[in-house]
DNA sequence: CTCTGGCACTCCAATTACCTGAGTGCCAAG
DNA sequence: CTTGGCACTCAGGTAATTGGAGTGCCAGAG
């Protein structure tokens, strides 16, 4: 799948195994870990200098680095590739947390809070940065429609959409509109299209009214009009809830101001980060950037551990956690996983 | 006001002088600034001995203070506070970003949207943190109610208001009410309340409510009903918007990890930031709290430049920015002032 | 062929020492 | 009251020193 990537079995079982306690210890605390603590944490029974030879192979391979001649050695990230795609044994997510998450879940009622809420409890479970996607709507479908004039030329729209969703927005019309005509378009648009696809809904419409451009009534008219307007241009809001960036901060790999600063402000841009996520949409299973794989500058020095979740089997939206390319991964999969089922199973429709 | 502050006429003319440069001099670069400097700074002719006489009298008086034996001096926040409090020399606020402003805020519908707008321009205008409280709503006066029935006992309940917002909220019943029952309940609703306070009709039909608790026929008690668990906690959003945080990374005052972390956690916090913004909503004029004037540790490095905005002279909400105690006051004080006049004018209700 | 102990070598990081420049306080003379 | 002079202080930078951790490689043992 990537580019360069170190085939297993290219590595005797002991290597693999020196490699994946390697990774084990410096994602524990940091420093770059040394032939004789390698040699005592593995229970291999080796010693040092057998264990110096076993590194320098896998140095040669690229899994680790040596900041400096006499410094230890740190992953790569080849190594945390495969690391995570082969050796990791995750654990299992510990309990009652996991049920407090499900019961808030269930309990809320508008999906934009569910979301929020998720997207907290990742970034509080694993100490970074939680961030879902809201859930893609492009097949919502139109519950209710309402109409109310708020001036002359100002018209307020009500959108009620069948997952519980409402969207106002106000538009600007090129004639006035009484009250009652308003209230007979909303009446005609909701009887004739409850049920259907937004998108649908607006290319009815429109076709509609190229069709019968002259002979129609006065109120076939102005709904059509209105509700055209209405649907045009669907101004998705903030594309995703990200929660606890702050957190980031603790970590001294990314302590430098400038990167830092970086990081924050595209996470305010959206745009990247999103694309990032977009890509995800398409994998079916927990997918993993660790550093540079994101190919996204300010996202170096951090990994993301994403899925995508669910509502009745269709995929709907992608969350995920992120964090230094030095986490623990063995963690955050499961978080992130158990995230993705308890949000999809909390946003079907009742 | 402050406690502990020190009268302007204690000081002698050529004091108050070389008090401003000073203060001038240490928010352009930041280091101490030291006799020789400040005597040729100072443009009063005067050798840097003499120079050296005062600032003993103003680090007794404590509105100075030498970081160490051999530095030049630095202004407490009694310092700034005389500086801003009698000192000062504001400029007026350059033109066109002005007026671009005020254009983007006219045309503005949503007053959320406009709020932000206001939030953002704050924090570009003067590269720090921009914060712009909610108008408050209080007296906001109902303009339309409408129930939709979600399911069974889930109705979304849709309020206008007359400051052209919307509100949506899912309420929960005890019993299954009819779609017609909660159309008349709404018709009821809005025709009798309308331009009424959303807090004295609440009052209203408790009232009501208590008062003819059996004879009431069956629409009447749906509309009392309905329109009181509508009511019941309105449940304010977001509370301000901020904007710019990450421009506070920049400043090296504030560039210490810990320090900056908190500050961000309690931007997300929101509540004692929102109390401190409260102070502000009595206070008629531009408001600043230098330092730990605000009695908010993780604000101490910073200060806080505040003033109310007003709708048809009602003050409505306060905006300000934060930036580090070493900041452009006579600059960032009529950016904020502008931005309060172009606000409130902007929420004025067409 | 694999493992191991030994040894020389390297490099970082922390400590120490030293120096310079900026600035002060005080005093005595103008 | 102002000023120049002088001794003193201190932060911050540069350079030298040292200790420790770790490596690579080799030769000998199993």
């Amino acid at each position: 799948m990537t580019k360069n990537s170190v085939e297993p079995n290219a590595l005797s079982e002991r290597a693999q195994h020196l490699l994946k306690v390697l990774i084990e210890h410096y994602i524990r605390d940091g420093q770059p870990v040394g032939s004789r603590l390698l040699a005592k944490e593995s229970r291999l029974d080796l010693s040092p200098a057998s264990v110096r030879n076993v590194m320098a192979d896998l140095e040669e391979l690229g899994l680790v680095t040596a900041p400096h001649t006499s410094a230890g050695r740190v992953p790569t990230v080849q190594g945390y590739r495969l690391f995570v795609d082969s050796l990791i044994t995750v654990k299992p997510v510990e309990g009652p947390a996991v049920e407090d998450l499900a019961k808030t879940l269930k309990a809320g009622f508008d999906p934009n809070r569910v979301v929020k809420t998720a997207s907290h409890w990742l970034s509080a479970m694993t100490q970074m940065a939680g961030v879902v996607m809201y859930p893609r709507r492009d097949r919502t479908s139109l519950r209710h429609v309402e109409f109310l004039r708020l001036s002359e030329r100002r018209v307020l729209v009500i959108l009620v959409t069948n997952d519980q969703e409402v969207q106002n927005r106000i538009i600007e019309c090129k004639r006035e509109y009484s009250a009652s005509e308003l209230e007979q378009a909303a009446n005609y648009l909701t009887k004739s299209f409850v049920g259907h696809d937004l998108q649908e809904v607006r290319e009815t419409i429109v076709e509609e009214m190229r069709r019968a451009k002259e002979d129609m009534d006065r109120i076939m008219r102005t709904a059509l009009e209105m509700g055209e307007r209405a649907l045009a241009d669907e101004p998705r809001g903030d594309d995703y809830a990200l929660s606890g960036e702050t957190n980031l901060m603790t970590f001294s790999e990314l302590a430098d101001m400038e990167r830092l600063r970086n990081l924050f402000e595209s996470f305010h841009q959206k745009n990247e980060i999103l694309h990032l996520l977009d890509q995800c949409l398409n994998a079916a299973r927990t997918n993993i950037f660790i550093g540079n794989e994101s190919g996204y500058g300010p996202l170096d020095e951090c990994s993301v551990v994403t899925t995508p979740y669910r509502v009745d089997d269709r995929v709907v939206g992608v969350l995920g956690v992120i964090g230094p390319t030095r986490m623990q991964y063995e963690k955050v999969i499961p978080i992130v996983d158990i995230t993705a089922k308890l949000l999809g199973a909390a946003l079907k429709p009742r």
